[in-house]
DNA sequence: AGACCTAAGTTAAACGTTTAACCAAAATCA
DNA sequence: TGATTTTGGTTAAACGTTTAACTTAGGTCT
């Protein structure tokens, strides 16, 4: 049988009430008095239970992480990096993390990830893009939630976003700054707000730089973001027939898609076609030539959203905070400078 | 205020005991009582707490998964995809699943996962390797184990394993009645039970072939695997100067290294050098050529885990039962046919 | 008819914490 | 000095279930 407060409390000659405060660092409780029931705690090898502090805090002690089929199934370790963050900032606090996927196309008879019917946690974590559908039904449910990677601007909660408007115009800003001035741009999954900002990114560096813009080297699908759909915008812009020297593509595996295109047209990149993806994925690294990309701090970002939540659980203030992760532009072969401008 | 089992036993006109076994089915409850109870439940929305409940029958509800650091943070979709499956599982059962990573290296000075410490699992996932240290002090607490990929053959546990050698049977078998007979072997950590298992696997499918076994062709490092160490495994192989058609890697991490050496030094795969790893891992497909492999089903591991540790847990049966699950060769464009066997 | 069993509930204790309310002794104050 | 405050603890109730032990009203035997 494993220790329970009371043989802490006989052992360390004190009441279980002593205990319990010294554990929980009361102030009431005199230095001499802590130290004696540590030493007690530490011989008995004794951990409180969790359901018998649960019970009486009225507290489930899990965080609820959702994520859609299509988000976890991509195996784009993406996602699966953010949970990972949660679940590394989790450690530090006394929650456990649940996690549940729910299909991508989330209809109103669906049911709802168990964990929330059964009342199982305290909080939620929803990363990626989910269908508004969802998102009401939850929210009857009154839990506190931050969501990552998305939002619906119209509807106020707390959020950790990635920054992609300053991101791609990074990318777009170090292309121009090679001697690009004919960069395309390629997306799909147009009415996505995180694309959305990317292309205004885009067009903002141009503007910014004074390059013309052209409808003409946008490339902008409503197929799903893949890299089918990469490869297919690729084949359009060819088929436009317009100049162009760089690509910036709306995500990574966009980016690759389109590099499988080109190449399969003969084209050398980054000799004919300098390229750029968003995200940093594992298999960035693994291309021919290494994708240029810009990075997103996954496991930060799932840190921070943990934290947002323990500050909106234990602080209990909801200020629907919005968190603005910074990115990275990471420059690797698909890059290549045509000339320097002086 | 949520509703509680007071509310229900109120509001039907029962004592709270007929309430509880109603719920859980006992059998001295009659149907009208029962429905009387059911109507009660749904009017008021009534869902069990779990902590209450946990706290009586000291159960958790939990299971916990277990991953070493350098298996998760590989971001090799690997583990990651088991843990999906043990998942995907765990909704069918009252069960939800927590996951903890220890570090690589568990030392005797370690902490446990915190759902141990806090007796917050009724049993544990193990999957891929762990130190004999770190199962040691897990055992002391006496819970229902099952290890996923990977086991110590003198430990008695339940265990879903991969037919290692099966597969590597498989590979060189598909090698050699393609006419390579000069087939090297790449591997790390040999030490390893799996990498022992595929060792022999090659071994054996030689043998049945008829074809020498020579030293000269393995390179057994004792390194940790890792696109690295596949690199290195490859040079050393290129160093010896001995004549090879082809190359079972233990696995894919390794095959790409290899690989990469292959393409450094100006050979042409496959048509000088055929190439097969183990684990069909995604970024495979992303190879140029396309890398041949072992496929493992990964999601169908977690999901045999799971279902022997429900079997466990229920049936309070402990049979160290072990599952071997098949594996299937996959031939991409790294593997080129020499010459057909008549 | 009386003894005994059975069926279907109920009562109350227990699970291991937290915490409001209480208390005694020591310190402080007027 | 006696009243009052502060300090450092204790007592006991409460959290929401489960379940062993008990009860009571009918039924069944002989």
């Amino acid at each position: 049988m494993r220790p329970t407060i009371k043989d802490v409390a006989r052992l360390a000659n004190v009441s279980t009430a002593t205990v319990s405060l010294s554990i929980n660092g009361h102030a009431r409780i005199t230095k001499e008095t802590k130290i004696k029931v540590e030493k007690a705690i530490k011989d008995l090898g004794y951990f409180p239970s969790r359901s018998a502090r649960d019970l009486v805090s009225r507290k489930t002690g899990n965080i609820g992480f959702i994520l859609t089929d299509g988000h976890f199934l991509k195996t784009e370790p993406f996602y699966t990096q953010i949970f990972l963050g949660t679940e590394f900032e989790a450690r530090k606090h006394p929650y456990y993390i649940l996690l549940a996927t729910i299909p991508t196309n989330f209809k109103e008879e669906d049911e709802l990830p168990r964990f929330i019917l059964e009342n199982s946690v305290d909080g939620i974590l929803i990363a990626g893009r989910v269908s508004k559908i969802f998102l009401k039904k939850i929210m009857t449910y009154g839990l506190p939630t931050v969501m990552i990677d998305f939002h619906y601007s119209e509807k106020n909660h707390s959020a950790v976003l990635i920054d992609n408007m300053g991101g791609v115009s990074k990318a777009t800003n170090a292309l121009i700054s090679r001697g690009h001035n004919n960069i395309a741009f390629l997306c799909a999954e147009h009415e996505h707000p995180s694309i959305q900002e990317r292309y205004h990114g885009y067009k903002i560096a141009l503007e910014k730089n004074s390059i013309p813009f052209s409808e003409q080297l946008i490339v902008s699908l409503d197929t799903i973001i893949s890299t089918e759909s990469g490869y297919d915008a690729a084949k359009e812009l060819n088929k436009r027939g317009v100049d162009f020297s760089a690509v910036i593509a709306c995500n990574d595996a966009m980016a690759i898609g389109a590099m499988q295109f080109f190449k399969e047209t003969g084209k050398q990149i980054p000799e004919e076609i300098s390229i750029i993806g968003f995200d940093d994925i594992e298999i960035d690294l693994y291309q021919d030539p290494p994708l240029s990309t810009i990075s997103v701090p996954k496991i930060d970002m799932g840190q921070d959203a943990f934290q947002l939540m323990i500050e909106i659980l234990e602080k209990r203030i909801n200020n629907h905070k919005k968190i603005i992760v910074p990115v990275e532009l990471i420059l690797r072969d698909s890059v290549k400078t045509i000339s320097k401008l002086s």
